[in-house]
DNA sequence: ATTGTGGCCTGCCCGC
DNA sequence: TGCGGGCAGGCCACAA
C-alpha cells in the first residue's frame, strides 16, 4: 500500500507535472471527490493553470497551483497509484492489484501538451480534495526531530503503535512502516506510548528516521525485513522466535515478543 | 481532551 | 469449477 515512502516516490514523479498547463478535468467516481468538492470547483480552480510545486506531507501528495492559493490533494489509500504521462510512480504495491483497469481511474488531468497525470485506485480508499487542511497534521515522519517525537509520545496512555500511526502526531506512518520501526527499535507496539525512558525514545527516534531514509531510497518498492514474515508462522528475521498478532490501534500487528519489550 | 471502535470500499484468496 | 465469506488498512465519524 502506499505508505509514505511509496508517496515520496509519486512526489518525484509528480515533479514531471510541473510547469504544464491543465487542459481537463476527469472526475472517474464521485465518490473520490472529498471534503465537500466537486468537479465545477476543481475545474474551475485547475483548468488553464499550471503547477509550481509538488510537496509530501505525511502521506499527502500536495501540488501548488502557480499563481494562485489553490492547492491539489491527493490521499492514495491503500491500493492509490499515480500515474504521469503513463508512467507508474511504484513498480508494485501490496496489498493491491498489479493489473490497470481504466475503470480504476478516479481522477484525472489532461494537459495541453498531450500528457496526463492519473490517480487510479480500485478501493476508492484514497481522494482527491481541493486546498486539504494540511494543519491537522503533525511533523513529517521523515525528518521529524528529537522534542517532536517527544511531544508525540508524552504523557499518553495509548499503545505505542497507535500513537506512532495518529497522523495528527506524527504524519507519515502507516501500519507495515510502523510494525517494521518497532521491531528495528526492539519496542512493542502495547507499550503506553508514555512508558518509555529517554534512551528508548531516542533509540526509537534514530529508527524512524533510517528506517523511512532507507526505504525512500528503495524506491517506495520494499517496505522493510519484517514485511516478508507477516502471515501465520512467519518468524523474526532476528532472533528466530514465531511472531505474535495483535491488533492494535484496529490494525493487524506482528511483532516478536522475544526481543521487542 | 483522549482513546477506542466501526464503516467505507472492492480485489483477492481460501475453503467448500 | 464456481461461489461466498473473510481479510486487507487509511481515513473519518462517532461514542465513551
Amino acid at each position: 500500500m502506499p505508505e509514505l515512502p511509496e508517496v515520496e516516490a509519486y512526489r518525484r514523479l509528480a515533479d514531471k507535472a510541473l510547469g504544464r498547463t491543465v487542459a481537463s478535468v476527469r472526475i472517474g467516481d464521485q465518490r473520490f471527490l472529498r471534503g465537500g468538492t466537486d468537479a465545477c470547483r476543481l475545474r474551475r480552480a485547475l483548468v488553464g493553470k499550471a503547477f509550481a510545486a509538488a510537496r509530501r506531507r505525511g502521506k499527502l501528495l500536495v501540488l501548488d497551483v502557480d499563481d494562485s492559493d489553490r492547492r491539489l490533494g491527493l490521499r492514495f489509500g491503500m491500493t492509490g497509484r499515480l500515474h504521469v504521462d503513463g508512467a507508474d510512480g511504484v513498480d508494485r504495491l501490496v496489498y493491491a492489484s498489479d493489473r490497470r483497469l481504466e475503470a480504476w481511474d478516479r481522477f484525472a488531468l489532461r494537459f495541453t501538451d498531450g500528457g496526463s497525470l492519473v490517480v487510479s485506485d480500485p478501493r476508492l480508499l484514497g481522494g482527491v480534495v481541493l486546498d486539504p487542511d494540511e494543519d491537522v497534521l503533525g511533523p513529517d515522519a521523515l525528518d521529524v526531530g528529537r522534542a517532536d517525537l517527544h511531544r508525540a509520545l508524552a504523557g499518553s496512555t495509548a499503545a505505542l503503535k497507535a500513537r506512532l500511526m495518529d497522523q495528527s502526531r506524527l504524519a507519515g506512518l502507516g501500519n507495515l512502516v510502523a510494525d517494521e520501526v518497532l521491531w528495528r527499535a526492539g519496542l512493542s507496539p502495547l507499550r503506553p506510548a508514555g512508558s518509555l525512558t529517554d534512551a528508548e525514545e531516542r533509540r526509537l527516534h534514530g529508527h524512524v528516521r533510517r528506517t523511512l531514509e532507507e526505504l525512500v531510497s528503495a524506491g517506495g518498492s520494499h517496505l522493510g525485513e519484517l514485511m516478508p514474515e507477516r502471515q501465520v508462522g512467519g518468524r523474526c528475521p532476528r532472533c528466530g522466535a514465531e511472531l505474535r498478532r495483535d491488533r492494535v490501534g484496529g490494525r493487524s500487528t506482528w511483532w516478536c515478543p522475544a526481543h521487542q519489550r
